[in-house]
DNA sequence: ACGTCCGGGACTCCCCGTTAGT
DNA sequence: ACTAACGGGGAGTCCCGGACGT
């Protein structure tokens, strides 16, 4: 028999989306998610960094995972190895979705929240820069086309939270990716841009 | 004969980056800011939101100097309209250039600055967008150009940052547009992008 | 032509009671309260000593009339000339009984209004000993007359602001004498008060 | 061997009292209380909600027992079981008395801390009409006899502390409740009360 | 009577360290 | 490895008041 539960992790976490959710973030202090949990507010620190991180540390094992898949893809244009990073983010199912659900509705709500998200983004960015550098690509090249892989990825996340139906995740891309390609091509305005609406 | 020196923000600002460049960042307490700047603790925070916003609030005003340039742009693609936008921030001389560049080099080096910097970045891509779809592009492609003029923005300032010699404003964004035009061109990568090396 | 609108007082006072019921009394600050007032926090201070004052600076007046007209009520026993102080408090219309309802809700709801408002009924617990004293009562039995005459006061207000109809105030009086005289006859309990019900 | 002398809270109220005489108590700082005890001030309020609390802590557990003695005292009338609550808090010693001194002098001085000890008497007044109801009391009966029983243990506690030679707690509390009596069986004033002297 | 600018302290919270126990 | 208990230090918000100008 163990002393503690050991899933002390997990438990923070969702302690903490709760009452993020009930109460709002800033309202939330980190003694009440520890209370919650049954545990102490140093332990809270002890698995997450900081009271943000607790909602961003499934994202970083992501990351690292897709920025990898980026290394070992098949050869092929640039964007053809993001998405194949991309691709192998999916350990996605009904359940996390409801949790990432309720996650994006949260930091969507906190600028602070939304501060670590973005840089989260540009963490991802930039291993997708250095994985196409190390895949031969040139440095300039590289940076851009790491940024267009990761507004794939935000848009494909996007389809995929908000989709009514549950959704494949290499289909979320796809769409994501396809979306982009229209919108790049047609770079003419849809109305006559010249009137400005007060 | 006034009580105090009533530039007080400025002084502040100008000791907050001192000594962020001196002792580093998180070495240096706002009390002490306030007390070399000759005022308190509490006067800061008046001035100030936080600790980081001191090298951030001259970027909102240029911020919003830029959403409001792209709304009385002339007719053109969206593009053009936010390249028009990025123009208005033209108040850059060399002292400011100097300014930044410290300034930049700070930022760099904090984890807690960068993402203050992108957050501001996210913010300028939210009103460029707000722009674009005001002037009667579709939801769609305003946001993404607003995406690209972001990334424009960006680069121009790091050209100009730095660049060895001074450089107009508006020549850095030109030359902007042009490296992101050529890359975008260029899908294939410069070498053969087959053998991942490591 | 008044530079100022003249009634800042009473527009602070009741944009105040207005935001602690409706956000709470800690979650309300002085600047929210000036602001919605067309006011500066600093005015707000030139009117009332401190954020809880604002609800209580009414009260303030009537203790004085109260203290004052138990000095000058006619001959008779203590409790008397108190009842008659008691009596002049009687500013009260349908008006300001819906404010004393709303006022009554905030205080009974925040630790510091309640410590505030004892303080108030302490203050007038000492001005009617006090009174009772120039009337030629000993000290001990004006102090002991004085508490009681607080206890009628605290009840009739009670009274006065919870009975469904508009009730007179002198009659809110009458009642709680009559109330508290009846406990102060019967000694014994109603009930058999041998055995605790857990 | 511990790093810190373990008594810190102790050496906080004393320090916190000690200054409070010295200086006055608005005049004294938390950062000076903690400095002067060889602590931070962080560390003073994770022992004391606020800088009266340290004046009033100790009350706070004579409450407790009293209320608690009030529910287990043998059956009587309501004063009974409230004068066996009284007698419960009986932990007094010539130390505890001399220190009661030195705090009550402060107390008295002062607003903010009068207030706190009013909420610290309405809150006792509140147990004990509870613990009698609980034993079968009727809820106004219970009420009244409540603010009788708090205005003995005033009474008891001012007795305590002002003889000149010490006395014992029971005995302080029988003197107490004997002068209420003798007032509340006289109800007639002592000299001629018909002529207010201004 | 009101606005503006600023000082200073109370108080809460985040985040981190150490020690001892299990 | 994980917990509880105690403490440090800084960020940040708010209350309140002082000085000066209109």
């Amino acid at each position: 028999m163990a002393r503690w539960t050991p899933d002390a992790r997990r438990r923070l976490a969702e302690t903490a989306l709760d009452l993020y959710i009930e109460q709002g973030f800033e309202q939330t202090t980190v003694a009440q998610i520890a209370g919650q949990a049954g545990l102490t507010e140093r332990t809270f620190y002890r698995h997450f960094a900081d009271k943000r991180e607790v909602l961003f540390a499934r994202s970083a094992v992501l990351e690292a995972r897709m920025v990898e898949a980026v290394g070992q893809a098949p050869p092929g244009r640039a964007l053809d190895l993001l998405v194949a990073g991309l691709e192998a983010a999916d350990s996605f199912n009904e359940d996390s979705r409801r949790w990432s659900q309720r996650r994006q509705q949260v930091i969507s709500a906190n600028a602070p929240l939304l501060e670590r998200e973005l840089s989260k983004l540009n963490s991802l960015r930039a291993g997708f820069a250095g994985a196409l550098v190390q895949r031969g690509f040139a440095r300039g090249a590289a940076a851009l086309a790491a940024e267009v892989g990761v507004i794939v990825y935000r848009q494909a996340f996007e389809l995929w939270i908000d989709s009514p139906a549950f959704m494949e995740w290499k289909a979320a891309i796809r769409q994501a990716r396809a979306e982009l390609e229209a919108v790049l091509a047609s770079s003419a305005p849809d109305a006559v841009p010249s009137a400005p609406s007060s």
